[in-house]
RNA sequence: GGGCGAUUAGCUCAGUUGGUAGAGCAACGAAUUUACACUUCGAAGGUCAGGGGUUCGAGUCCCUUAUCGCCCACCA
């Protein structure tokens, strides 16, 4: 063994280790799988980093993504495996234009109509570079080896290419269609929302019921009701029998008589109020359906600020929100209204990235057909040939039901099969800026759709953006160059693993399924491990209002980055939300001290041990070996298993209270003694011991670990060492 | 309205196919020129939410109730 380090005379110190190893390991290559020579047939890992949006700073659920997939990654490298994990960012569309204009607002009181299409992108771009070069930051600081020189955007230039041509073939193959359907507008973004990006709050409002005609039908929304010309019940609804479908009545109504016609539909609830309902297509989607089925007209009373239109007469112009007290009193005055009930509990949608107040729209707008049958070339999907037909839909449910993906925890196949059983077509334009422009030019009656813009005079782009998740959901095979036939998409498609939080199993992963079913004919990953939210100490939610959101940074500067990741690795099966107190990060930060000491006092008493000659050993070393082999085992069956938080855990028990408490202290009087032969058998097994837990924990805690490593004496990097094998 | 999860030591949570209840932290009692006070040793602490069932045997499987949490849903 080599002398100790005078470094270990003082405590571990990470925040002046960590910079330097990470600049270390950078600077190495090994990050970048190509740097390295395989044999032939090598086992490839791979692992797409989820994007972390440009829309500010990561916080500890990003940090317990991070030290979750570097300590996969590590383990493969170390297992010999070419691995890689690439890297980037994601524009979050939305999420980012909604940030930025917000910002602006309040500086500078201007609108997106003010600063015009050019400059609001330039400042968004400006606002996406600041949070690209934080994050990255933070990134590097959590130690997570990622491979830098592939790192990606979704908003670069072949993402973009990517994406263009993921629309162009769906468009030409029906998938994607444009339409005139109801979709969730958000008056206050001026943009359609996607149905996952609904938030729904329960709201206690009034609810009236008003006397239309013979009827008395309910509302909570009566300012929705000018329009209303069809009134609905149930056909097998014995009270109503002597109303046939399509009779004409007359009814006295807010701004007048009106000739209300009889439709009868099952979608009515005999049950609720009084099993009458009068429909407004235009801003309902239940009434859309009915409208849809029984061809009636549809009229629009609401605008895409909110306000209503002409048809409310002298509402006209009024924003719904005010207007609604001044139009009860009108029904009121007219006696139209029947009773008040005043606690009702109603659920109002709100849009979760901007927090305006949806009210449905029709408008004509770009759908992915969900159930639209296309012919699957080359496939790789089991159990759907090439040449077949299929459905998205089909392929989405079919390749996680035959097991070629592998959900974990798999409770939640059932809510992935729920969710495509309810599935409507993806309604993916936006009609935001910031983001991917959809690639449809017009001129007249003509439509051209390609991943460029047609020859000749007067066309005219489509104004609107992609859903953000249009362009994530291309990202393990855009990251790896496709539509071109690249080497690394050979190589690293499909991946190993996504690593991501369960709330976007339906955004993100189900979507990434859609895509590379039917692009690629593949699956994108063969597991989709899924980690839950970190809470604070008292379990609540991390929130702004709360004021409980933490930097990473912070834990960093203070306890270090291999303390956060165990921290949020330990006892963090997946599936499962984790409580994250200052408590754990600082026993964690002991366990680094405490390994920092004990390989210290290996050091100091283990000088003489020369690890080239073979010492023999004792019989109770002996014996200790063949358990810690079965350590070894142990830990590579959990770390196989994708147990992290159980293996962390063991690496940390059997360390501290195995190998330091019992093997250490029982170690001094043998390795000061005068008994040759028995301390020789002792520094050997130290020696083995130690170096093997390092590799160990190293994927957990690489920070150090390579720290003592190089310590050691030993010039290559423990990153790139092997994980061990058994002695 | 449908679905899912949780309920185990003061706190945070493990407990894989049923076989005598586990860890970390906290708290408690000791030790001390020690590799490490970011230490060590020791002891304490649990009707495994309640009830019922299957079994030789249940924290684990089944039924049921309660509380908390989450997700989904077009009752106007």
């Amino acid at each position: 063994m080599v002398s100790m380090n005078e470094r270990f005379l003082k405590p571990y110190n990470p925040a002046e280790t960590e910079p330097r190893i990470y600049k270390r390991w950078e600077e190495s290559g090994y990050f970048n799988p190509d740097s390295r020579e395989y044999p032939p047939g090598t086992e490839h890992f791979s692992i797409v980093l989820p994007p972390p949006n440009v829309t500010g700073i990561l916080h500890v659920g990003h940090a317990m993504m991070l030290a979750i997939e570097d300590t996969m990654v590590r383990y493969h490298r170390m297992r010999g495996h070419k691995t890689l994990w690439l890297p980037g960012t994601d524009s979050a569309a939305i999420a980012t234009q909604s940030k930025v204009e917000s910002e602006i607002y309040k500086k500078e009181k201007k609108t997106r109509n003010d600063l015009g299409r050019e400059e609001l992108l330039k400042r968004i771009d400006a606002f996406t570079k600041q949070s690209h070069d934080t994050i990255t930051g933070q990134v590097r600081a959590m130690g997570s080896s990622v491979d830098w020189s592939r790192e990606a955007y979704t908003l670069d230039q072949k993402r973009s290419y990517a994406v263009t041509t993921a629309f162009v073939r769906m468009y030409r193959d029906g998938l994607i269609y444009r339409g005139d359907r109801i979709v969730n507008w958000d008056p206050n973004m001026q943009t359609t929302v996607s149905d996952d990006e609904i938030e729904h709050v329960e709201e206690t409002t009034p609810f009236y019921y008003l006397k239309y005609g013979p009827f008395i039908i309910g509302t909570a929304r009566p300012e929705t009701k000018f329009g209303d010309k069809y009134v609905v019940m149930h056909p097998d609804d014995a009270r109503y029998a002597q109303y046939k479908h399509r009779d004409k009545i007359n009814v006295e109504w807010i701004n007048g008589a009106v000739t209300a016609t009889i439709i009868k539909d099952t979608a009515i609830d005999m049950g609720f109020g009084t099993g009458v309902m009068t429909i407004t297509p235009w801003h309902d989607l239940t009434d859309f359906e009915i409208a849809e089925r029984h061809d009636l007209d549809k009229e629009q009373i609401i605008d895409d600020r909110g306000l209503l239109l002409p048809i409310a007469h002298e509402f006209s112009g009024q924003h719904i929100k005010k207007a609604r007290t001044e139009i009860v009193e009108k029904l009121q005055q007219k006696g139209l209204i029947e009773k008040i009930d005043e606690r009702y509990i109603h659920r109002i949608a709100i849009n979760s990235r901007g927090g305006g107040v949806i009210e449905p729209q029709i408008k004509r707008q770009w759908f992915v057909d969900v159930d639209a049958e296309f012919t699957l070339k080359d496939s790789k999907l089991d159990g759907i040939p090439s040449g077949s037909k299929t459905s998205l839909k089909e392929t989405m449910r079919h390749v996680v039901a035959g097991g070629q993906i592998k959900i974990m925890p798999d409770r939640y196949e059932k809510v992935y099969y729920h969710w495509i059983e309810n599935l409507r077509d993806w309604c993916i334009s936006r009609q935001i800026w910031y983001g991917h422009r959809i690639p449809v030019w017009y001129r007249d009656a003509e439509i051209h759709c390609d991943t460029q813009a047609p020859e000749g005079e007067g066309w005219e782009q489509d104004p609107d953006t992609l859903d953000t998740w249009f362009s994530s959901s291309l990202w393990t095979f855009s990251t790896l160059g496709w539509p071109n036939a690249t080497a690394d998409l050979a190589l690293y498609h499909p991946t190993n693993i996504i690593e991501t939080s369960y709330d976007i199993i339906f955004f993100w992963v189900a979507r990434m399924i859609l895509m590379s079913g039917y692009l690629l004919g593949d699956i994108p990953f063969a597991t989709v491990y899924l980690h839950g939210l970190v809470r604070d100490s008292k379990g609540r939610k991390m929130s702004k209002s709360l004021g409980n959101i933490i930097d990473p940074l912070v834990y960093i500067e203070k306890y270090g980055a291999d303390s956060l990741r165990m921290a949020l690795v330990v006892g963090n099966p997946p599936g499962n939300d984790l409580s994250l107190g200052e408590d754990k990060l600082k026993a964690y930060k002991h366990f680094a001290n405490k390994v920092w000491n004990a390989t210290r006092f290996v050091c100091m008493s283990t000088e003489k041990f020369d690890p080239g000659t073979t010492s023999e050993l004792t019989p109770k070393d002996e014996e200790y070996l063949r358990d810690f082999n079965v350590h070894i085992e142990d830990i590579t069956k959990e770390m196989d298993e994708k147990h992290y938080y159980l293996a962390a855990e063991k690496l940390y028990h059997y360390f501290w209270h195995t190998f330091a408490d019992v093997i250490l202290e029982e170690s001094k009087p043998i390795l000061s003694g005068t008994d040759e032969k028995a301390a020789g058998s002792r520094m050997r097994t130290l020696h083995t011991m130690l170096f093997a837990q390092l590799r160990m924990l190293h994927p957990f805690m690489p920070f150090v670990t390579e720290e003592i490593w190089s310590l050691l004496g030993n010039s290559t990097l423990l990153m790139i060492e092997r994980w061990p094998n058994g002695y």
